[in-house]
DNA sequence: ATGTTCAAATTATTATATCATTATATGAAA
DNA sequence: TTTCATATAATGATATAATAATTTGAACAT
């Protein structure tokens, strides 16, 4: 048994089992991160080096860093100068821990779609107040990149979503658009590649008004377009009769 | 080395060292959960049980369980009749990781808060659409425990938290609700106990009329209510001064 | 000097064996 | 029926060793 320095003030989180040493070393590292002694990047070390700093065995110490590394905490490298850093934010973890508590929750595809409407209606509204020069040039590319793909429906999809994701980007906020690519993850089997001509033609108005709004700086009209146009697809997901497709009232 | 039947029709997942062979068990249980294979409480064995299985070693093996174990999508138990099993879910795990990847983000109080209005806005929406009777009965207890401890700040301040918290639940939207209580997680340290007496009252008053717009099923005023509420909290969190304080903006 | 190849050092990965700890299940006694 | 002791089964942890992957750096050729 290894002398861990354990602080007990540990909270909310894992009931059981939480006393594990291997457990213990996962709350010290992490404490250590929130308390600001820990940035991207830095070395905690290799496995044999934290099997002597906390006087564990090998195995304990990879228990630990291989909940670290799925937590999105560390990064592990192999061969001389690896070992375990500190990582840069990695959201694919997230989005998949977050697609597995769905899954595992229940959650169904109308509480998602709600979902979305929230971190996208937010994300055109604040699109609109914080874009930059940069974000407008960039959301133009992608309008334009649409036009030019509109009838092959697989491309036109792919870059109406990229559209929607510059529009939760143009936002500036990084934990909406941390929402929004984990939510793309979960929806995306749904609505892939179903936009036909005219359908795409719809959406390709809808997104250049919602660019309009968005470089007149009109969140409110931004915000609402957004919500009606994530509205539509939802009433299409959910009768899914081939007459509102053909209204073109869905996007991508 | 053992053979695992892998499939390499493997994405979107931890690009680095994703064919070790804990990996691929890791691969192999997560797409078994999503091709409905498995549900909640379901026995995946013993670590001997799926070593033999997998035909790797245990410790391989626990690598991989430790990995799902953090995904949340097992849980383990020790002891006769124990082993690992598909976790019921668990939104404490979720919650972790998505303040971990805020803090490696380097995201910002302020882009928290705005989440929070994109979140608690569209809870209050809902709250109002889809509450049912139990939901009004459970908000009404709330509002008259905060009323009895008013002069506490303490417990005022939980009290107006659960609230808060009651106000999504009552939207019957899992997913909204698992964001609210990942997002409460990383906000809750700033602003705790902060309500005085003018202040509880003014919390209080906004709390109770919410509760009518929730009650009468006006959607769009809950709405907005909610809103105001959040972003006079977040002009004070940001100004930051005494005055603000005092004009009872702030509320838990 | 500069770029390339190759060997050595470093590190994680996997494996096997063993003991300790913990929780469940079983069964006997009250 | 309850309670308590015991057996059993599982993870937790340690030790040791072989293997694979990666980097470093030196030797080499250009």
């Amino acid at each position: 048994m290894g002398n861990t320095e354990l602080k007990k003030t540990n909270q909310s989180w894992s009931p059981v089992r939480a006393n594990s040493v291997a457990n213990q070393i996962v709350m010290q590292v992490r404490e250590a991160l929130f308390s600001g002694k820990f940035q991207p990047g830095d070395l905690l070390g290799s496995e044999k080096d934290l099997a002597a700093q906390f006087d564990v065995s090998r195995i304990t110490v990879r228990d630990a860093l291989r909940t670290l590394e799925t937590m999105g905490i560390i990064e592990i490298r192999v061969g001389a100068g690896g070992g375990a850093r500190i990582a840069e934010g990695n959201l694919d973890y997230f989005s998949d821990a977050l697609a597995v508590q769905f899954k595992l929750a229940g959650v169904t595809e109308r509480e998602i779609l709600d979902m979305q409407v929230a971190i996208e209606g937010t994300g055109a509204e604040l699109a609109a107040l914080n874009r930059s020069r940069e974000n407008l040039e960039e959301l133009t590319e992608l309008l334009e990149e649409a036009e030019s793909v509109i009838d092959s429906p697989a491309d036109f999809t792919d870059a109406g979503q990229r559209f929607h994701l510059a529009v939760v980007e143009a936002s500036g906020n990084r934990a909406l658009i941390a929402q929004f690519r984990a939510l793309r993850y979960v929806v995306w089997p749904q609505n892939a590649q179903r936009a036909k001509r005219e359908i795409a033609e719809n959406a390709q108005k809808i997104h250049r008004q919602l660019f309009a709004f968005i470089e007149a700086q009109d969140s409110e009209a931004a915000r609402k377009l957004m919500i009606d146009h994530l509205a539509s697809i939802r009433a299409v997901s959910f009768s899914g009769t081939a007459e509102d497709t053909a209204n073109g009232l869905i996007c991508c």
